[in-house]
DNA sequence: TTTT
DNA sequence: TTTT
């Protein structure tokens, strides 16, 4: 189907390092869990907060910067997208989607330059860093089209 | 947390009839099965497509909307949020991760007036609609400001 | 600056059929006017409505697309950048604020297949079509990657 | 026409310290300078740079949270949308083009803590901070249906 | 289960 | 005029 938009956008802390992991190909692939929270005034006028958990899931040159700047703690926003995977555990199908930060489209940009686990350095990295799923092609100008002027 | 961003945007078509339920105190929910789909050629040339399934709880006034003007095969746009829900089967604990269209910043535009359905009218509607889910706020100018020139 | 995000989003109907124009390099470039408006009642409780006008640049083969596709009433999806140019005009510098369709992240979306202009074809288009700026790059599964179970 | 999306995200940091400006009737309003800049590797390999200045113009409690948090050098998260609008200087139309961070929708979030402008303090704040437009209406949970299983 |  |  031609026409779709699939694009979940987040800010938020990991909840732990960064998993990183290498496929068979080897490629490299960061899995993090981001929180997201919201609070509101209840009806009783109490503050309530609710935290959602996901599970974001980086491919590529983005999963690279995810393993050298991304901490436990660290904000960052993600743009990706939904996919959700079945699989099965003790003859049971189970469900779960994931925010696949992958391919066209896709973003990090790290939001500060903490380490946030306290310990490990970050071995040379935890500025702010940013990038894109974009393996030599690129941002908007790099086409050179930036110096005509069509109208 | 202050400070977070949970947005997910969808444009697909719906695969079946919203589903309408109202709650013991009285709300409205619609529950829809939206598809997004992206194709690529794989290294072989071949054209390939996936279809990602999506669930999209959409509560309040926008339930309303749904409930009139969408149907299956109905094209839309949607912004709402991740939010993952736990749940027990057979003693089992499952997740399921939908996108809820509810509150601050929800959106949800019909995009075609088709009513899919095959037979019957929509009652009185299917043409464009969009909504926002408002009670009764709304949109950027309503509060009056509009008139004024701060600087 | 490492980390930005510069992100246009716009759902809305042509005011005129695209105009296209080429660059002495040979890049194709369609110039859109797009328009998007809000409803809202005021403090009397009259309906207002403001309609807002963009100027939406498109770059490379989607600016193909729309050249194919997009008519006057056409309605579209579109993801850019904004970007403001300044030029003089009578030895007064003035500035021209454009959302840009070109490079990373791009995307357009007919969310039509209506004609729109009443009178000439769109010579041999005017169904659904949606396109990305990826000059043969893609979608986020043209690597291969996806067989793969790295957790 | 219903059914528009007219949305712009920016992550950028500010220029300048908000100007802060009071209308007639009482309505407090920010105006920021908020830059977004991108970087690419241009035929020759050279590193290219160019940073895009966007006109930010936050409405309503939105503009009490830039008073009081945003500095010049703070980076920043901010959804609203496009509005252009039009003034006369020396007899001749002009047009600017501006963010507009208003009404439903609207977002801002502090994406730092640092005060920027070097002295002074922010009074009593500095944190991360984030808020909406949501003049005591507010977020996803606040209509208090967050317990109700309708499925 | 949609759509092209 | 920011930031890296």
């Amino acid at each position: 189907m031609a026409g779709s938009l699939n694009s979940v956008q987040l800010i938020g802390h990991l909840g732990r390092d960064p998993e990183i992991r290498t496929t068979q190909s080897g490629n490299k692939v960061a899995n993090l869990r981001l929180a997201t929270s919201e609070s509101w005034k209840d009806k009783a006028g109490e503050r309530q907060e609710r935290t959602e958990w996901h599970t974001v899931v980086i491919w590529g040159p983005l999963a690279d910067v995810a393993e050298k700047y991304a901490r436990k703690g660290s904000r960052l926003y993600v743009r990706g997208q939904l996919r959700t995977r079945s699989w099965e555990k003790d003859g049971v199908e189970r469900y779960t989607t994931e925010v696949v930060v992958q391919g066209y489209g896709a973003e990090l940009i790290l939001l500060d330059g903490r380490n946030g686990s306290g310990g490990g350095s970050t071995g040379g990295g935890g500025g702010r860093q940013a990038a894109r799923d974009a393996g030599g092609e690129g941002s908007g100008s790099s086409d050179g089209w930036d110096d005509e002027i069509p109208f």
